[in-house]
RNA sequence: CGGGGCGUAGCUUAGCCUGGUAGAGCGCCUGGUUUGGGACCAGGAGGUCGAAGGUUCGAAUCCUUUCGCCCCGACCA
């Protein structure tokens, strides 16, 4: 039993000015942490509690999924990374270090990198020691402090530039134990996030800078994510925008018959698709081919989707390039001779065609016939332009962002778009890191022959998934802790801590619930009750029990649930039992 | 990195426009009265006004620079 006046819980009346959204302040108001810097938070008792409650949850399940946890350095030499494939696409997430003191050398090539993840490491750890398919089939994870220099973090722990996470890595023979592995991963993300007390939807997700086959992530629907999630509750599609599609183009389509020949024509002052959708012109902008351009690994390329739609920059990376890009003004004009606002990618109609590596047209354009375009020139376009007939596209794909409403591509049925914060993301690799002949995770198979190791790789974010159950478990009193990762389970609120009687009648009946399996908090503060009521409920101890001495002279303790609705009086001689009880149908629920 | 905002006591902030050497609420300390939903009275401590430079007889206030923080965007496993 923990005595409130031991520790450390600095509630705060008054939410500080830098916290902006509901888990944020709550996370300062209730004590759980203090900012050190931006991004940079120190967890105090109440908060340190939680994680390891959420890490301890976490651990079972990895466990029991037949994953083993190991610890690796979070300052690794960055030569591990340098030889993996993708030093160059993560440098600019990575804190580096030259080493310190006398050792220390002023470079730009640092010497050492504080792990944002650790993919480079595992493999070639695992890599040096695994020699026969005998060896495969090992899943191992950790708990861990990982290291991104967000750009922008914000939101309190949501987006931190220092976090916890548990990573997890699993090595296969072939590819259907890989398969299986995923799939027992995602099982175990199932339980963990349930016991966390969260609501969240499983998405398919991009593999964005990680690569790989196929992934997961795991959403918790709320207004302040940064991602968006489409799903159709009708078919169970769902799909971060960045990979959804949706069934706007019909299978087999035929391209629209052209109905006339293309023509120039002026339009002074017009640089956007909005412009050219209003008077005089009155042109939709589903009927427009809007054209951007980027640059992927140093080499231009242009990319044509309807003016209503917007290009979904991931999935570019099916293109094949490695880094993209935006391109600058002064790219686009040298190989389109006209600006944004002009461009279009009408046979003929570019500057210097050579300059582009490829224009790829987004399948939806092929809804459009007889549309518009720029003209490559200052202040004139071109309509009565066809796909097939009049624009230079070298192939097809899916480029566009999903829009909501749009049919799903399971059920026909409307799409809906909602915000979602990831709190977990597993991935099927395949052998990109382990093929890398530096890392030597390969290994030989029954048949005699040395393959890779097929791998999969497990991220959940504990710091962000603590801030995401305050975001999703709270009321306008305070944090209301699910069961399982309530910092305690229990709060005795001792009303006169003076009272030998009450005070008495609180260890006993904090050592009952502690032997029903509560952890237990006794606010043993001198205070008025107002006090602890509102610290109670701000640091959302899901069971409350109040022992005061008006209640001794009636003979009852009052019982309530933070999440429940009456208090419940119980007599004396009831108490040790009721409170028995009540802690073992919350553990289970 | 672009745009916007803010730095005054532990927290929330007034004062800044129009220069005259800092005020409140909460919290904290002492004493008293209170005691079942953030009590009341009396007294008290606590601020180089983010930092540096400049203008001025005089700067929290005006100017310049700089640092930090927050928000939007870009970006983001």
């Amino acid at each position: 039993m923990q005595n409130w006046s031991n520790t450390y819980i600095p509630t705060l009346k008054e939410s500080p000015s830098e916290a902006e959204i509901e888990s944020h302040k709550l996370l300062l108001r209730a004590g759980l942490a203090r900012k050190i810097g931006s991004g940079l938070y120190a967890y105090l008792p109440l908060g340190a509690r939680v994680l390891e409650k959420v890490s301890q949850i976490c651990r079972e399940e990895m466990n029991a999924a037949n994953a083993c946890e190991l610890l690796m350095p979070a300052v690794v030499p960055a030569d591990y990374w340098k030889e993996g494939p993708r030093w160059n696409a993560t440098r600019e997430i990575m804190y580096s270090v030259n080493g310190a003191g006398a050792n220390e050398k002023p470079s730009e090539d640092p010497q050492f990198v504080l792990g944002p993840t650790h993919e480079e490491i595992i493999t070639p750890l695992f890599g040096a020691e695994a020699a026969s398919y005998r060896d495969m089939g090992r899943t191992f994870y950790q708990i861990q402090t990982k290291f991104r220099n967000e750009i922008r973090p914000r939101y309190g722990l949501m987006r931190a530039r220092e976090f916890i996470m548990k990573d997890g890595y699993s090595f296969d023979a072939n590819d259907e134990a890989a398969s299986e592995t995923y799939h027992r991963m995602a099982s175990a993300y199932d339980r963990f996030f349930a016991r966390c007390g969260l609501e969240f939807i499983s998405v398919e997700a991009d593999t964005g800078v990680m690569g790989g086959d196929f992934s997961h992530e795991y959403m918790v629907p709320a207004e302040v994510g940064d991602d968006d999630v489409v799903y159709c509750h009708d078919s169970g599609y769902a799909a971060n925008i960045e990979k959804a599609t949706s069934a706007l183009v019909p299978e087999g389509l035929a391209d629209a018959e052209p109905v006339g020949e293309m023509e120039k024509f002026e339009t002074p002052g017009v640089k956007t698709i909005e412009k050219l959708a209003k008077e005089p012109y009155n042109i939709p902008a589903d009927e427009q081919f809007k054209t951007l351009l980027f640059v992927g690994d140093d080499k231009l390329f242009a990319v044509v989707v309807r003016g209503c739609d917007q290009v979904e920059e991931a999935k570019l990376s099916s293109l094949g390039y490695e880094l993209i890009r935006p391109a600058t003004v002064d790219e686009i004009f040298e190989a389109m001779g006209a600006y944004p606002g002009s461009l279009g990618a009408v046979k003929g109609s570019f500057k210097d065609r050579t300059k582009l590596d490829g224009i790829y047209g987004d399948e939806a354009i092929r809804l459009v016939g007889n549309g518009t375009t720029g003209a490559n020139e200052k202040a004139m376009h071109m309509r009565n332009v066809n796909v097939s007939r009049d624009l230079d596209i070298d192939s097809f794909g899916d480029f566009r962002q999903v829009q909501e409403g749009e049919p799903c591509p399971k059920s026909g049925k409307p799409l809906k778009i909602a915000r979602a914060i990831e709190v977990g993301h597993i991935f099927k690799l395949g052998t990109k890191y382990s093929e890398n002949e530096k890392y030597g995770a390969t290994f030989t198979d029954a048949d005699k022959e040395v393959k890779p190791a097929i791998m999969g790789c497990y991220g959940i974010g504990i710091s962000r998934t603590v801030q995401a159950i305050i975001e999703q478990c709270h009321d306008k009193n305070g944090i209301r802790w699910p069961w399982n990762v309530a910092p305690y389970h229990a709060v005795i609120t001792l009303l006169d801590p003076d009272m030998e009687e009450a005070v008495t009648l609180a260890n006993e009946l904090g050592e009952a619930m502690e032997a029903a399996g509560a952890d237990v908090l006794l606010d043993d503060r001198d205070g008025r009750p107002g006090v602890k009521f509102k610290d109670a409920d701000l640091i959302g101890i899901p069971l409350r029990v109040v022992i005061g001495g008006r209640g001794l002279k009636e003979g009852i303790v009052e019982v309530k649930l933070r999440n429940g609705g009456d208090a419940e009086k119980v007599a004396l001689a009831d108490a040790k039992a009721r409170l028995a009880e009540i802690v073992s149908e919350q553990a289970k629920a």
